[in-house]
DNA sequence: TAGGCCATCTGGTCCT
DNA sequence: AGGACCAGATGGCCTA
């Protein structure tokens, strides 16, 4: 791990968290070990074990061309949200409109297994985004990827501390010791600083890097003046 | 209107 | 040779 991987790791703060449990309302971070949220909204559906099922074996149907030749996959030019730059659009004149039909041909073909590639990690961030801890709402902007990776970094991080100081309560629960003498000053913060260790606030900066406000990323999607 | 986010195209590189 | 992966470029949509 190198220092900017450290310095954001230390940086996810109980106030980012707290923040989430707020935007989110407390049902979206009810989790504790072992809990995931539920991930009932109508936009992620699937458990986590099924998604994560779905996501490693949608890879290999999808990329096995189960369905899909190279150039009737779903790409629609019409669909906004599936347009590209257009540049093998012969409307536009773009470079293929002057290239051979069968560079042309391979071009294309080139293109539609790029966009399954893409679309197979899309459907990888969708199977994160359901098993880590945010409102699963259909009125919750979803989160971008880059927030997605952050966030299911440090929720990765937290669980693993977590466990860790888990272990620890066991051993010592385990030394016979009374449940009445004075906790350890290592375990006195457990279920704090446990499940929430690190302070700073990473993922807002970065939030703010790429999001321009940490708000921004959480915003509903009925705010509409 | 600017900035954030995204999907797509494209050419290059690496791997099998 | 063909496919996977990557990064840059481009343009569209959305929100503050």
């Amino acid at each position: 791990m190198n220092a900017g991987e450290e310095n954001l790791l230390k940086s996810i703060s109980n106030d980012t968290l707290l923040d989430l449990t707020q935007r989110y309302g407390q049902s979206a971070f009810g989790f504790g070990p072992g809990q995931v949220t539920g991930s009932s909204g109508g936009r992620y559906p699937l458990t986590p074990a099924a998604d994560f099922l779905h996501g490693q074996t949608g890879k290999s149907n999808e990329s096995g061309g189960e369905q899909t030749s190279d150039d009737d996959d779903s790409f629609d030019p019409l669909d906004p949200r599936k347009r590209g730059s257009g540049f093998d659009d012969d409307k536009h004149g773009g470079p293929l409109s002057k290239k051979p039909k069968e560079q042309r041909s391979l071009r294309l073909s080139i293109n539609a297994r790029e966009r399954r590639r893409m679309h197979d990690l899309n459907d990888a961030l969708d199977g994160l985004r359901s098993v880590i801890p945010y409102a699963h709402s259909p009125s919750v902007r979803k989160l971008s990827k880059i927030a997605t990776l952050l966030l299911a970094k440090n929720y990765i991080l937290m669980q693993a501390q977590a466990l860790e100081e888990m272990r620890r309560l066991v051993a010592y629960l385990n030394q016979g010791q009374s449940i009445n003498s004075p906790i350890p000053t290592a375990l006195a913060p457990f279920g704090q600083a446990a499940v929430y260790p690190f302070t700073g606030s990473a993922l807002a900066t970065h939030a703010d890097k790429y999001s321009g406000t940490t708000a921004s990323l959480f915003k509903h999607h009925n705010d509409k003046p």
